[in-house]
DNA sequence: GCCGTGAGATGATTCGTTTCAGTCGTGAGA
DNA sequence: TCTCACGACTGAAACGAATCATCTCACGGC
């Protein structure tokens, strides 16, 4: 394997000055320049990032760490980070903790031992005395689609009570009273958001009533499961709309719902949550919550590098988009 | 920031001492082994993979390139290639190309500074002398979803010929005769041979036509745009079916022939490829060629450790998984 | 009392890069 | 002629962990 100092006695210079051709060329002279640079290309060097990183004290990569990565919300999330984070010359590490504290734990020790410049996260557990200790360290994190509570940490979110609640208010408009929302855990704080705002939206209309039919997860499976037992019931005991937490768990939906013969959104109404591209491809097409997901990305790895360049007397800052509803035929005949 | 050295003097003892409490505690005395993990966790000791790396020589990372990460395809292979890495302790970056020839050399010269374990990759191009360089670097290579003309590289990858016949046949055999390949670029080696493979099925019919229509990518949009276009033509000059190069291009086909009026299977007939979870959710379920995506990713790990551990008289090793297909609505009234 | 043995611990060295204080030589200004 | 400034380049030090040839010590055997 050729080092720098293979290429600094290739072309009878210095190791500092190969490493100022690399790093600062503005000073060095341009016919050294040239000597160096066609020994490089001679000998096939390519610089160590672990040495780079080893001398710099912190790498260049940013890990964002995502509940799914199935999810195309996620992905979009993702996307945007890397686009913002490639600007700066950062790249991103994908971790996907599937929901698990036990695997989202072991992505952060992992970038801590890489020394990560920062971590994004969307946290499947509210473990937030761990990312405390990781920012002791001196690694910021961001959180993503989530909100502190205590606002101890930077976070870009959309406001998941509102978008629960504009969700319900939708199915009451259109005439829907026994609501279901299926989903969870409500160890994730998106899950617990949404039921509060249907909660919210449910409690102002005395004839509404809104069942929380829980899941171990967020996935089509999940969704099918649930959505199958509600369905079964006698027609006087089923529900007339399903809320459900994201737009995995409301394909299912769906899919049961056709299973059974029930037809949307006359026979049951669902509304999902992300708007995935996948959500207007659907049997019927879904009306969604709209989340910004790239913008979502690029602004969490925008507030990860200000908080890395200032350091101690960073300001945590929120930013909160807003959900945007949009209508299709499982809440609305066409 | 604590380093083994800290934690040495801390605990009253040598930093080789540190070292094999962490890598070999089966050589140091358990009590020992007490006091020195306790400083660890007093003074929250965290290894720094760099120095580590450095040391080693290479990382205990495999790189991972895929042409779309927004393709579920892709996310089901880096799923499986990342449970079958991490039993061997390996973790999996992934590296989105979007099909782009640039974006997946930049990957590459990242993986290669990182020093990465090995590159699985689905190449978007047809730049082999940049994968053999790297290999000659002492980087084993895999190639994922497609194979080498020459068999240089071992890779995994499924009988796309086979597919494209078998999905071809399929649409003859129930009754059409007019097929549009809807799917690019061809530099794409999975495009080319699922066309290849629609072609040898079409010639083996004189009455069968097959038209080729490219794209420029492998989207949904892509597959709106080029279908719009087709089903817009005067109904004697319209395909009675569509062949779709993988599955977000067929949801693409059928959302511009439903937005055209036209009702599939009767009016045209669709068929994907990859057999994606959103492929049986759509208004029209998909007819597709299934691929064992999860398996295509843990037999490329496979592959990559064993080149890896063996070294120089390594030969090449092909695995070829067979497609399967899943008849849907899309071609089949239910 | 001496030697051999082996478990346990040591610490100097190594990996490849970047940085920075310092050297060298040239040319301008006094 | 001497000094100073400056551009160009040098090379040693430092980053943090892993390795391995050595060293220490206690104990058993004779």
């Amino acid at each position: 394997m050729v080092s720098v100092r293979d290429v600094a006695v290739a072309a009878g210079v210095s190791v500092g000055t190969v490493s100022n051709v690399l790093n600062r060329p503005d000073l060095v002279a341009a016919s050294t320049m040239e000597r160096v640079n066609a020994a490089i290309v001679d000998l096939g060097f390519v610089r160590n990032d672990a040495a780079r990183q080893l001398r710099a004290g912190r790498s260049r990569s940013i890990g964002l760490i995502v509940l799914d990565v199935g999810n195309p919300f996620f992905t979009d999330v993702a996307r945007g980070a890397e686009k913002r984070a490639g600007d700066d010359g950062f790249s991103i590490l994908l971790g996907n903790s599937d929901e698990s504290s036990v695997r989202e734990a072991s992505y952060l020790d992992l970038f801590e031992e890489q020394r990560v410049h920062g971590v994004l996260i969307s946290p499947a557990s509210d473990d937030l005395p761990r990312l405390h200790r990781a920012r002791d360290r001196g690694i910021p994190v961001v959180l993503v689609d989530r909100e502190a509570p205590d606002r101890s940490f930077s976070s870009v979110a959309v406001d998941d009570i509102a978008g629960g609640r504009a969700a319900v208010e939708h199915l009451i408009e259109t005439g829907r009273r026994r609501i279901a929302f299926v989903g969870g855990p409500t160890s994730i704080r998106q899950v617990a958001d949404r039921l509060a705002g249907a909660r919210i939206a449910a409690s102002e209309r005395a004839e509404v009533a809104l069942e929380y039919v829980p899941t171990s997860s967020l996935t089509v499976r999940a969704g099918v499961e649930a959505t199958a037992a509600l369905v079964a019931r006698h027609p006087s005991h089923r529900p007339d709309a399903v809320f459900a937490a994201n737009d995995l768990v409301s394909i299912g939906a769906l899919q049961a719902a056709l299973a059974a013969g029930l037809r949307p959104p006359d026979d049951l109404a669902i509304v999902g949550y992300d708007d995935i591209d996948f959500a207007e491809t659907t049997t019927v097409p879904l009306t969604s919550m709209r989340q910004p997901a790239a913008l979502i990305g690029s602004t969490a790895v925008d507030l990860l590098l200000g908080e890395a360049s200032q350091g101690e007397g960073f300001e945590p800052q929120q930013v909160v988009y807003q959900p945007e509803l949009v209508v299709r035929e499982s809440t609305v005949a066409s």
